[in-house]
DNA sequence: CAACGTTATGGTAGCGCTACCATTTTTCTG
DNA sequence: CAGAAAAATGGTAGCGCTACCATAACGTTG
């Protein structure tokens, strides 16, 4: 005695459903909705119509069991709030947004052990593709990433290793270019202020003392950072601390935009004259550096085109052609604005 | 001929595998793993042992499939990168991170249609709960909500009609507030400044427009809008589209932050005096706002916190007790600050 | 100590779909 | 137009897991 219908399943169409309206074998309807082109026109046509009727809609998860891979793309960042990862992260969704691809996003709080945990609990899923944000993961990560059997691509930094692919820039160059112009804009006592010195922080500053000991301009009490959270308030305190540890400071290299504009709106409280006194260069370029007043110097990076051009790569691998330059430099350029014009 | 090994499994080890080489049945490696109380202590640590050594991981997908139910939170927000959904995202995330739920997380762009299109996505894959901004969903989207057969948690808002729980606060008392702060501290000519005009942003008007017009202060040509997504940029330029219409504005009630700063910005570069000239309120409380020079008054609201608690309730829902009330209204604070001190 | 819970474990039968192969139909050769 | 190749369709057998029920091993009770 076989009931008809599932005793288990919430009564929602399966794929048996609609072959059975449509005329046709389960496996028909699995290719009419996977490759189209391979099914008669014809029957193609009385296929979507059933689909239409019924409102079928195919089970993911039962998909993902049968053939052995999810139509995921696990995204893996350290930060949710961060803007600059929050228009990776949107770079991702947009492109995928038309796929049949979903996203699994995961937060790594800039966590080595978290990236670990959550490679592990990503690579159960069998995911079509990996995004990681970084370069530096540990070896463990490393070898989970190796092994992931998917394409992989790294995202916000270019390398001479990747596990499979990369699309971002050079974060020394960065540095060292938004150091550049400080000096050529005539500063001399340029400090440098981060917080959250992730290694993309720490290249940036290896860049920024890079400049500045060619120039003969370094001096380690110019370097002001802390490992805590990046934010506008913390910018200014920041920028206070090395005020104090250096009161002829005369320009300063930021980490980020938040703290450059810490910085300028304690110049502002401080009656401190900028570009006149105090010359700041922020990084990325957030919309609100061109508007600020005076509107602050900053080294703009693509981060949306990163997200695009890394699901763009992974879907080129995934379609079977993986493109020649599996690095790819998207670059950075240095907007001039009157924090620096002196 | 039965081949050993799977031939399509990637060679993982699969919960018969554990359950060989601890001795035991597969259903009771299974209970092992999800109700561990259910085990003798002595099963559950030879299957421990045995876990660890494989490295098994269950698959998600075949769960999902047997249990007609995925470990999935699905999360439909308005924006990725607003930095408030950021913020009420990340609440999410992080309450669910020791969790075995997952995460799925959709972004609508602002619009109702896609919103149904991700809720029909979602729905198929069962989620254990769906967590959604916004209270104005399209009839086709609300259907989908209660149809959805598993806790549903509106955010953002609080309103008068729930799918099932909602976790927020009344936008426009927000408005009416911050309004009614700057009908106090003595301005007259207070304009209404907004970008992208939700639902939300909508009834911050409405708050804003009841505040006046029982100051008998209301005149339409104060009120400045427009559909484009909101930025600091644009903060500056509805700010002087607002000043050339009504030279004698002496506040301006912003949508958010961002437009809010764009605005301070504009008064610093014409000149104008914040705030005996003119008095700037913001929405939202980023924390910029509060070393920005003046600081700028605004309407803090709890994000983070909704994310967490939507949550919460949602994993009540789910463990059988729902919480007693279904509407949990958050509430904000009026952060009086030197932009409107006069 | 028989009769009955109660708790711990296991076997069977799917969940909804697709890989793999077999079969049928159509289209192309020479 | 026979024969072969190609295209279109279908059947079977799982993917890895858990719901459901059955069974076994324990107490409890009168």
């Amino acid at each position: 005695m076989i009931k008809p219908r599932s005793r288990r399943g919430g009564g929602r169409p399966t794929i048996a459903d609609v072959a059975r309206k449509a005329g046709v074998g389960a496996i028909t309807v699995s290719r009419a909705l996977r490759e189209p082109e391979r099914v008669s026109e014809e029957l193609r046509r009385q296929i979507q119509a059933a689909v239409d009727e019924l409102g079928y809609v195919p089970d993911p998860n039962a998909r993902a069991l049968a053939s052995a891979r999810a139509e995921v793309f696990g995204v893996l960042v350290p930060s949710l709030t961060n803007n600059v990862f929050a228009e990776v992260v949107r770079g991702i969704y947009d492109s995928l947004s038309d796929s049949p691809f979903r996203i699994q996003l995961g937060n790594t709080h800039y966590s080595g052990l978290e990236e670990e945990r959550l490679l592990q609990l990503f690579g159960s899923q069998r995911p079509a593709a990996l995004i990681v944000a970084g370069i530096d993961q540990t070896p463990t990560s490393r070898k989970l990433l190796e092994n992931a059997g998917c394409p992989v691509v790294q995202v916000m930094e270019t390398g001479p290793d990747p596990v499979d692919m990369m699309v971002g820039f050079s974060h020394f160059d960065g540095g060292r270019t938004a150091t550049e112009h400080l000096i050529e804009a005539g500063y001399r006592r340029i400090g440098f202020i981060g917080a959250r010195m992730d290694p993309r922080s720490q290249r940036r500053l290896a860049g920024y003392r890079a400049a500045m000991e060619k120039a003969g301009l370094f001096d380690p009490r110019l370097v002001t950072t802390t490992p805590v959270l990046s934010s506008v308030p913390l910018g200014r305190e920041l920028f206070r601390d090395a005020l104090a540890k250096m009161p002829t400071l005369d320009g300063v290299f930021c980490n980020n935009d938040d703290i450059a504009l810490g910085v300028l709106f304690e110049c502002h409280r401080a009656a401190i004259d900028v570009p006149k006194t105090i010359g700041i260069v922020g990084f990325n370029d957030l919309d609100m550096m061109q508007v600020a007043f005076p509107s602050i110097t900053s080294i703009r990076t693509y981060r949306y085109e990163i997200g695009r051009r890394a699901v763009a790569m992974a879907l080129a691998a995934i379609a079977g052609d993986r493109p020649q330059e599996r690095v790819v430099d998207l670059g950075f350029e240095l907007k001039r604005r009157e924090s620096t014009a002196r």
